[in-house]
DNA sequence: TGTAGCATGTAAGCCGTTACATGATTGA
DNA sequence: TCAATCATGTAACGGCTTACATGCTACA
């Protein structure tokens, strides 16, 4: 199906170690690491409540390309399921070689440092070219959405809390509620300076 | 959401508002707004020392594909210079036109929630899949990392303090050092939970 | 003499998005 | 019955990177 021609890489392996894939792919990947079976579209769910705070979310096309690519390097499964009608859904799994594929690649590729593509700094950069009015609004909208995303985060963080398996998980959830934290002082303390 | 501009597409006028740019191309006509005449080379310096922390670096080939495309659409002028040797150089410098499209674009376009590429956080949130070891190693070799860069920014920050010109980029950059501490103490807190 | 920096590009290709298509089920 | 949600894809294309190409200058 959408196999083309980027699975004919020149060395066929599937089983690891040797293609390189998209570090969406492992991400993805690593979602299903947590064990349960997931349609395209409940990958897209969780996705969007886990990556989307630290990574991007991938938009619907990319999962199922995404999936297809991984069952072309044979590291999930798939199965038809009967849905509530007469409609069947795609569960994907992630078999041994997938497993032995996300370990090999967290352990002998370097973690790069992190890419922040932040419109908001990039804009009060340019802040000399516009009035003072709307470089406050546009920081008092950021503050705002701030607090959206850190309400959406905490409500993520409270339904995994205690639950060992996301232990991990958890770590992150706080890591990025400091964050926001962090972009609220920021955010606050910028505001008060330039009312000076 | 912000689909309204896309109905003003085919209209080929050059002078400004009504073609959207790549926000890269804002952010590279945002360092030509501080005023002196660079090359695409200087360029890449620049942004180098500014961009690479809230946004990404690009690579050469687009600065120069990005300062065609300003070109082309008349929002900033070019200039021969002759080198230190026989060489010529490009020199770019922003217009009138370029100036009113940037303006145009900062007041009448939102600022996205920033995105984060966090492989750190990502490959964290996996950490079931390693043992702790390495976990810990990853963390540590992103501390030092922060360090660095933290060095760098402060450096940055250190020549343009006290220099008017540069009042929103030192916001910036202090908004950075911030960010640098904030990931600083949540990564040691992360390491001492890890230790229980 | 050779390497690093200055300086400018072209070509190929991947990652990821938006737009387009399709159709079933559930609940207001 | 109409909208929202579930569910799965294809096509087109834009942005950006890497690799490739070229050649000069300064310096160790």
């Amino acid at each position: 199906m959408n196999s083309t021609v980027a699975s004919m890489r020149q060395d066929p392996d599937s089983t690891g170690s040797g293609t390189r894939l998209p570090t969406t792919a492992y991400a993805l990947l690593g979602l299903l690491s947590f064990g349960r079976e997931l349609s395209g579209y409940e990958l897209k769910q969780f996705s969007d409540s886990t990556l989307r705070f630290y990574w991007s979310s991938p938009a619907m096309s990319q999962i199922y390309s995404e999936l297809g690519r991984l069952l072309d390097h044979g590291l999930v499964d798939s199965r038809e399921v009967d849905g509530p009608g007469s409609r069947t859904t795609t569960k994907y799994r992630i078999n041994d070689a997938g497993l032995a594929e996300l370990r090999g690649w967290l352990v002998t590729s370097e973690a790069e440092f992190p890419v922040l593509k932040h419109s908001v700094a990039l804009r009060l950069l340019l802040a000399h070219l516009v009035d003072p009015g709307s470089v406050e609004a546009m920081l008092k909208t950021y503050d705002e959405q701030l607090t959206e995303r850190r309400r959406d985060l905490a409500a993520i963080l409270d339904g995994i809390t205690d639950d060992e398996t996301f232990r991990f998980p958890a770590y992150v959830a706080q890591w990025g509620l400091d964050y926001y934290a962090a972009e609220k002082r920021t955010v606050r303390r910028i505001l008060r300076d330039l009312n000076e």
